[in-house]
DNA sequence: ATAAAACCTATAAAAAAAGTAGGGTAAGTA
DNA sequence: TACTTACCCTACTTTTTTTATAGGTTTTAT
């Protein structure tokens, strides 16, 4: 499951991309619009801004706006930047990789070789959906 | 990422898995093999009998044994059984839904539509991958 | 009988996630 | 220039989940 945290950019996100123009958006509002803990929400908001997928504008009338397309906004980016590895166990991460301490050998790991086919296909999934996605209809 | 749990239990059942005969193999071996704690990993075998998939038999010469052919042990039914949900969010879970406080109305949310995309993918890929496939070659 | 091993319930320790606090810094407005 | 607004940053606290431990009970083979 995903946490608190990569859910609440979710819906930041789709707020952001739900209005008509890219004007600033304040913390505020959309803390205030799904019931997220103001100062909570301000983390999440800045670190999406340090992966540069908002971009931020200070001073009374600022606040957050998107400036990529929802299209380029792939689930498994936000989940990675969030949440940590898409992988099912570290030695199958192409991000976050980590041997397995319990694991005598790689190589000729079972469970290694068929978690590595498991997030290939997980990818896929989450390459392949986005902001937009969300955004449709 | 799964738990220890479910990737314990994922060695555990390839241990099992790998015997020729399915003679009792007792907990201490499997838990020295692979550096688990004895009694953690007591909990995670007795899960697995309860839930159909390993046998026991108690006593001297005792231990716990597959009872299920390796094709029929799926991922998502070993993920499901130790780690929960299969889906990223709780409104999107088939065995453990739940509605999102955050969420005004799901019907209209799509934030929800697509998670219940990526799940349905997701179970693809776990349902099709078992235990099987984990010992081959 | 005795030893060996699974079974069961409860609790403790550790780690991670979620949330809080308070001030610093930059930008806009008058 | 002064004031306000809202982003930016660091650290800390609380809560929840995960991981592990403890201690006894029951069953079975010898």
């Amino acid at each position: 499951m995903l946490s608190k945290k990569t859910k609440y950019a979710l819906h930041a996100l789709t707020h952001l991309g739900q209005k008509e123009e890219r004007t600033p958006v304040q913390i505020q509002e959309i803390s205030e619009a799904y019931g997220i803990s103001h100062k909570f929400l301000e983390n999440i908001l800045l670190e999406l801004k340090k992966a540069g997928i908002l971009g931020s504008k200070k001073g009374k009338g600022g606040g957050y706006y998107l400036i990529k397309e929802p299209k380029e906004i792939s689930l498994s980016k936000i989940i990675r930047l969030l949440d940590g590895p898409i992988a099912l166990v570290p030695c199958a991460s192409l991000n976050y990789y980590e041997s397995c301490v319990e694991c005598q050998d790689e190589a000729t790991c079972g469970i290694h070789r068929v978690m590595i086919k498991v997030r290939d296909e997980m990818l896929k999934t989450l390459d392949n959906k986005n902001l937009e996605d969300i955004l449709k209809e």
